[in-house]
DNA sequence: TTGTTATTTCGTCGTTTGACGAAATAACAT
DNA sequence: ATGTTATTTCGTCAAACGACGAAATAACAA
C-alpha cells in the first residue's frame, strides 16, 4: 500500500506525468527537462526525485549530467502504472506539444541548453 | 489529460483507494462507508464526490439512502485504473482488514448503523 | 404541514504541496 | 588546488488538501 500510494501521489501532478511521457522517447538530463517545462531547475529536480522515489524512473550520472529514464524492468505495479499513463495520454494535445518541443531541444547541444538557463 | 488527472488526483489519497477496494464486494451506502472508516459523514461524502467526479464510481438513490458502486462499463482509462488498483492491493493487509470489518457491517441493519453515527 | 433522517454543502483550521531563489554539493576542467 | 558547472537541498510563501462541525437540502413518515 505504501509503495502503491507513492506511485499515485507521484502521478497526481500533471507536470510529473508530462515528464514520464517525455521520457518515452529515451533518457533525458535534468537541464533538458528544465528547458522543456520552463521551470526552475530546483523545481524539476524535486519532481524527478518524487518520481524516482516511487521507482517510476531511474537515473545515471555521466560526465557533467544526470540522466533520467524509464525503467526497462520493474515491479508489476510500476510497469502497469507506466503503461496506463502512456496508453491514456500519448494521443493528447499536451503530449504532442511536448513531444514537438522536445524534438527541437534534442537537436541542440546539451552544453548550450544548460548555459542558457543561467541567463533567464 | 484533464480526465486523466481527475483520476490520478482521486487515487492520490489512501482513504479514497480504500473506498474503491471496499466497493469491489458490491454497492455500499454512505453510512456504511462512514462506519467502515470512522470519519465524519461530511468527510466521506467529500471523498465520494471526488471519486464520482473522476467517474470511478456511480451512485443511485433508493429509499433513504444513497448507494455508491463501481461502474460496470466505463471509459478505458477508468477501467484500467480500477483494475490496476485492485490487482496491486487486494492482497495487502489494509485491504484484508477493511474487508473483514466490512463483513460485520454488512450483517448489521442499515438503519441501526445510521442511527449509531449520530451518537458518536 | 411538521418532524425526522441521510446526505451534501459550507466555512474553518492545521498540514501538505508546488513553486521559487539562495546556498550546498559533487564532478569535471584548468 | 581552484574555479566552473549541473544538480540537489533548504527555507519560504501562496495555494490546495483533508479533516471537522454546523447549517442546508431532499426524501420519507406522521
Amino acid at each position: 500500500m505504501r509503495d502503491f500510494m507513492a506511485i499515485t501521489k507521484a502521478l497526481s501532478d500533471p507536470n510529473r506525468v508530462r515528464i514520464l511521457l517525455a521520457l518515452r522517447g529515451g533518457e533525458l538530463c535534468v537541464c533538458q527537462i528544465t528547458e522543456l517545462f520552463g521551470f526552475a531547475p530546483s523545481t524539476v529536480s524535486k519532481h524527478l526525485s518524487i518520481l524516482h522515489h516511487a521507482h517510476l524512473i531511474l537515473s545515471r550520472k555521466s560526465e557533467r549530467w544526470v540522466y533520467y529514464r524509464l525503467p526497462e524492468k520493474s515491479a508489476v505495479a510500476v510497469r502497469e502504472a507506466l503503461d496506463w499513463v502512456h496508453k491514456s495520454l500519448v494521443k493528447t494535445d499536451e503530449a504532442k506539444a511536448d513531444a514537438k518541443k522536445l524534438q527541437k531541444i534534442l537537436k541542440t547541444d546539451l552544453a548550450v541548453i544548460c548555459r542558457r538557463q543561467k541567463s533567464c
